[in-house]
DNA sequence: CCAAACTGGTTTCATTTGTAACCATCGAAA
DNA sequence: TTTCGATGGTTACAAATGAAACCAGTTTGG
C-alpha cells in the first residue's frame, strides 16, 4: 500500500517555525550584531525595560524562557553593568533586578530599531493581510495557554 | 526623556518565536519521543518520504536546513539504515539519497500523527479564523523570499 | 591545457541549549 | 519547633547548533 505523504512545506509547525526562524534571524541582527547580545539577553533587557523592575522568575514568565536562559542572560548584563539585582527584604531567595543607566541606554536606543523593523515586515502587507495576521496569530495563541 | 516602550508580548517577531517554539515542541513528541529523533532527522526523513529520492542540497533546501544539520542528520539516518546513499553516475561530489524499507516504515507510522497533530491545531478555531492564519501566513511568507 | 573560482558535502571548534541535579530559603502542617 | 514539600535561582553535563575551515571534485576563462 502507498504511504500517505505529508506536504511539509504546507505543514503548519513547519512553516510557523520556518517564518519565525527567518524573521527571528533577521531581527537579530539588531541586537547582536550592534551589541553583541544573545536572544535571552535582548529579551531580558526588553522585559526590564518595559517592566521596570522584575524578579528572573517574573522575566522566564513574561519572555517565555526557561530559569536557566534566565539565570544566564540576567548573569551576562550584571557582568556588563547593564542591570543590577537588589535582594527582597521578606524573601532572601528572590532578586530585583533592574536596569542601569548603561541598560536602559542600550534599550533606548534598541526600541525605535525594533520598532522600525516591525514596521518594515507590515508594511509590505496590505490592510487584510495585516489584519489576517493579527486575527490568526491571536487565535491560535488562545489555545495554547 | 522617557525611553520609547516596546510591548514584546505584541511585537510580531516575539509572538511567531513563542508560537512556533510552543507548537514545535508539542509537535517533537511525534518524532522525538516515539523515536528518538532530532528536527533536522524528522525533516530529512519527511522530505525523502515525500519525494523520493532527493540530494543533501535539495533536501537543505526544501526543508530549510544548514548543510551541516543536513549532513549530520543523515549520517544518522544512515546509521539506522534508514537510507541509503548513491553516488551520482556524472558528479562524483553529488549523493542520491533515499529511504531504505525500514525508514519508509517509520514514515509511514509518523505521517497520520503529524496529520492528526495539525488537525487538532486547527480544530479548536472557527472557518474565519483558519481562513485568517492561511492568508496572513502567505503574506508573510511572500515577502521574505 | 591549467589555474582559479565554485559547488557538494564533511569536520572541527566554540557557543548555545536543555535536562537534571543542586543549594538555599520559605511555608505549611504535625 | 521540626520536618517535609514547594520555590527562586544557579550549576554541571551532555547534546544541538552555527561559523568557518576543509576536502574532493567540477566548471570557467585565459
Amino acid at each position: 500500500m502507498e504511504p500517505e505523504i505529508l506536504d511539509l512545506e504546507n505543514f503548519l509547525p513547519y512553516r510557523l517555525y520556518r517564518l519565525a526562524d527567518a524573521v527571528s534571524r533577521e531581527f537579530a541582527g539588531i541586537y547582536k550584531d550592534s551589541h553583541g547580545l544573545t536572544r535571552p539577553e535582548w529579551r531580558t533587557l526588553s522585559g526590564l525595560g518595559q517592566h521596570g523592575t522584575m524578579t528572573a522568575t517574573a522575566l522566564g514568565e513574561q519572555s517565555a524562557m526557561h530559569k536557566t536562559k534566565v539565570s544566564r542572560a540576567v548573569a551576562e548584563l550584571e557582568r556588563r553593568r547593564w542591570l543590577t539585582r537588589t535582594p527582597d527584604e521578606n524573601d532572601r531567595r528572590v532578586e530585583h533586578l533592574t536596569l542601569t543607566k548603561a541598560g536602559l541606554a542600550a534599550y533606548a536606543e534598541m526600541v525605535p530599531l525594533a520598532k522600525a523593523f516591525e514596521r518594515g515586515l507590515l508594511a509590505k502587507l496590505n490592510a487584510g493581510e495585516r489584519a489576517a495576521i493579527a486575527e490568526g496569530l491571536a487565535a491560535l495563541e488562545r489555545n495554547l495557554a
